[in-house]
RNA sequence: GGAUGGGUUCCCGAGCGGCCAAAGGGGGCAGACUGUAAAUCUGUUGUCUACGACUUCGAAGGUUCGAAUCCUUCUCCAUCCA
């Protein structure tokens, strides 16, 4: 039985699907016997990792750093069992920001090669672009926590996504060097989409994994609309469900894979946001998506009385329920004909709505476009 | 500290006194085709009370009938020199 750690530097408010990986990966350790210990950064986030980055990161205050700390905290005890002393969570703040440079530097810095870290692979991006001593020094910072973890804990194992190949590594190399021990490393690939970027990432900013920032059926859909070709390895790797199972639904073919992807959302929005979530945002896709209906758990905008007997403009609606950023985006959508009220194309962006409109459920369905439908009630 | 070149709309990147809301590409959105997929093709992509108006080209001033384009100061970045 193995005691090894994965770090999260404290970047925003919530997990994001990125992390999600790296959560799975700690999920899966600890039922085996395993012994996790989640770090956050409360430490190395006032650094910001450059690895891989193309530019240095926006500095963030203390104040935010350690609020983000806590989400973490918060969201990661859903997903791992940190009672009895079966996982341990910690936060670097506690030993690096009291750090003396000097000590640090004769202590720690003695064993790092300038030669050696201009080299890594991460840092490629940089050496165009400009690097900081500044976030050079995160490697450091990390390898120091490794260390620290080690001679603490018995620590012996670091996981991460293989953009943190590097770090893992100087981790290792200081203990070795310090502790004559041996220290490992285990990296996984991140999840890309076809075109090379990362996944987790929509046009709207992150999923995130806190149902106020990205609601469970948005997150459902998400998955639900994920590339064939990365439908067997996010069942792998993201869910429970036993290899065989994966196996079998990566090779459904043509059409059928889309009853994988029902099944990869379901799953992972369980894990997420727990069953009931789940199943409600199941609900809501397959039947406003299979059946063309309309849901309970649908996202839906309401508006009173009043402004209904006034009649609301088609575009307050489409910008009101996020679907359309703008007046003008919304306008540009009706003029495509992209935006349809009830089945029936918006053709005139003045157009206004009234209860008159309301089909038989008694509720205005506005679709833009193929995925985005709201719901539109009187409250 | 010195020299030089730069900061342009979500990103990259043209423009270098009026024809510029600003080429081209990427990304996004929509349409067609589909399987709530990918690829492809087409359109679109600052805002608004919308054949017009308003706000944008690092920041602040100035010159001009008119500035992203010229001048001044500031600021940030890159490269070379120290």
């Amino acid at each position: 039985k193995v005691t090894f750690y994965i770090g999260f530097d404290a970047t925003a408010d919530s997990l994001t699907a990125g992390h999600f990986l790296t959560v799975m990966a700690m999920t899966h350790m600890q039922q085996h016997g395993h012994k996790p210990i989640a770090l956050l950064g409360g430490g190395t986030t006032m650094i910001g990792d450059p690895s891989g980055k193309a530019d240095m990161r926006q500095l963030m205050t203390r104040e935010q750093i350690d609020y983000n700390a806590e989400c973490f905290r918060k969201q990661l005890s859903r997903f791992i069992d940190f009672d009895n002393d079966n996982a341990i969570i910690e936060n670097n703040a506690d030993w690096l920001l009291d750090l003396n440079y000097v000590e640090f530097l004769r202590e720690v810095g003695v064993h790092f090669s300038v030669n050696k870290m201009l080299t890594a692979e991460c840092y490629k991006q940089r050496m165009e672009k400009g690097l900081t001593f500044f976030e050079f020094n995160y490697m450091l910072m990390q390898s120091y926590d490794f260390w620290v973890l080690n001679k603490k804990y018995d620590c012996k194992l670091e996981l991460g996504g293989d953009d943190q190949w590097s770090n893992i590594l100087g981790g290792a190399d200081l203990i070795r060097r310090k502790e004559r021990k041996q220290a490992y490393g285990l990296t996984f690939t991140l999840l890309t989409t076809s075109d090379g970027t990362k996944m987790g990432k929509t046009m709207k900013g992150a999923v995130w994994l806190d149902p106020n920032k990205t609601t469970p059926y948005e997150f459902y859909q998400y998955w639900r609309n994920i590339e064939d070709s990365n439908v067997e390895k996010c069942l792998g790797l993201l869910t429970f469900l036993p290899m065989d199972e994966v196996r079998r639904l990566g090779a459904l073919e043509g059409a059928e894979i889309n009853k994988a992807k029902e099944v990869l959302a379901y799953e992972i929005t369980k894990i997420v946001h727990g069953e009931e979530e789940a199943i409600k945002a199941q609900e809501a896709a397959k039947t406003v998506f299979a059946a063309g209906g309309i849901s309970e758990n649908m996202p839906t905008v309401s508006y009173n009385e009043e402004q209904f007997s006034e009649g609301i403009d088609i575009k307050t609606i489409l910008v009101d329920s996020k679907m359309c950023t703008s007046g003008s985006d919304a306008r540009r959508n009706i003029q495509q004909g992209g935006v349809s009220v009830n089945d029936v194309k918006v053709t005139d962006a003045n157009a206004k709505f009234t209860k008159a409109d309301f089909n038989e459920d008694g509720v205005l369905i506005v679709k833009k476009g193929k995925k985005n439908i709201y719901k539109v009630t009187c409250e």
